[in-house]
Order: structure tokens, then C-alpha cells, then sequence
DNA sequence: AGGAAATATAACTGAATAGTTATGCATTTG
DNA sequence: CAAATGCATAACTATTCAGTTATATTTCCT
């Protein structure tokens, strides 16, 4: 139980698994047409599908006996979301430190 | 060999390494400054910084005898990218989809 | 100089995971 | 309805990988 989910971070730590989203961007794809971009076998795309749609990152539609594969713009918006937050934090903190390192300037200026 | 480079996405890929950077938005951190924030052991968070640097991602200065680790901005911002240009790129696809289908229900509008 | 502190590396272990082949299950087609 | 197609799942295997303990290296302190 409690197992840690997949996140969409963890499912897109893969490289084969960015190929299928990268893909994917160019419009919904059935598990033949993925397929034929990959070397490795069937049931491998389709463990790579499941990863991806637990993580929330693609879904399908049944069309007959297809399975047409589209992405989720939110969830992987989501992903990136998180990494440009990490950053913008990380450049704000080096704002405050540009400032401080400003404000030492300044009073070492002063003395 | 080509062994496939680690790269800031397959870093970013585990929950603790993610943790890591998190930590390291707020500035650099010592390693022990960092072994604070984890149960797992020294050598455990010397394995993951070195992954994380091996990606781009960190780096560290020397001072004294402990090791200053701080995050690598323009790595962490390239992945970010790489994400956003994925939802960019299917965001402009989708709106294409969108056009077409306006166009075909003009069309029949026409007929 | 000798001991402690900070970190990295080595060697190992167990668990996770990406791949395989075999099979099952719908759905379409002849 | 029988065969074939499209995909998923099961069961297994091999490798990767995150963790461990033990040790080496460098620097600081007394």
C-alpha cells in the first residue's frame, strides 16, 4: 500500500518513454503506429503505455480494435511547471543574494 | 561505449534527487547540511549528488574540507524547456486539428 | 604529529524495472 | 463462423540501481 505513485517526473525518467511523448506531439497514434518507430517488442510499448498512463501522462480511445494514444497537455504542462517553479525559486534566491551581496557592498562602502 | 549520457531528465527521475534540488533552490548547502533533510545514509547522498552533477544539473566548490553544492540554473531551465516545447509543439498540432475541423464544418456548412 | 570531521569511493545486496516469449481477449474481415 | 488483427497481460529473466557497510582521502584542530 502507499506505494508512491508514479509521477509524471518519474515516468518521463526514461528515455524510450520521452521518444512515445515526443510522438505523441505530432497528434494521436495507435500502439502499431508508435510501434513502428521502436525496435524493441509489442508488449514492451505497451508496459511503456501503462507507465505513461498511470502517470497520467497520455490516454486513448478505443477505435475498433485500436487503441489511438493522445497526450495529456495538462499533466505534462504540469511537469514542466514544476521544474520552470524550481527554477524561478532558485533565480529569486539569487536575486536576494545579488542584493545582499549588494547591500555588504554598500556598507563596506560606507565604513 | 556510448554508453547513453545520464541525462537532467533521467536524474529528475527519483523522488530523493528531486528533493535534493528542491533543497538546493533555497542556495547552496553543504553536504552535511543537506544529509539532514534524509534518513538514508552519507554515502547514499554522496551517490545521488554525483548523478546529479554526472547530469548537469549541480555543482560544487571546495571549501575547506566540505564540499559546497549548488544547483546548475541553465540545466535545471533546459529541461524545463524541453518540456514546454513539448506542450508547445502539441499545443500548435491540437490547434491545427482545431482549424481543420472548422474548416471541414464550414465546408459542410457549404454543402 | 595525531585525532576528528567532511566527503567520496569500493564492494556488495536486494529490489525495481525494462526487456523477453507466450497467451488471452476483443474486434474485424473473409 | 473461422481466421486474422490489435493490444494487453502473465510469467519469467537479466540488468540497473538505490541502498548498505567499510574504507580511503583531505582538511581542520589541538
Amino acid at each position: 500500500m502507499t506505494a508512491t505513485p508514479t509521477t509524471p517526473l518519474d515516468a518521463l525518467g526514461d528515455y524510450s518513454r520521452r521518444r512515445i511523448i515526443e510522438l505523441l506531439t505530432d497528434g494521436p497514434r495507435t500502439v502499431s503506429q508508435l510501434q513502428e518507430a521502436f525496435t524493441f517488442s509489442q508488449p514492451a510499448l505497451s508496459k511503456h503505455l501503462r507507465i505513461l498512463r498511470n502517470a497520467g501522462l497520455v490516454d486513448y480511445d478505443r477505435i475498433g480494435r485500436t487503441h489511438q494514444y493522445r497526450l495529456r497537455g495538462d499533466i505534462l504542462h504540469n511537469a514542466a511547471s514544476y521544474l520552470l517553479q524550481l527554477h524561478a525559486f532558485w533565480n529569486h534566491k539569487l536575486d536576494a543574494l545579488g542584493s545582499t551581496l549588494d547591500a555588504i557592498a554598500a556598507e563596506e562602502g560606507d565604513a
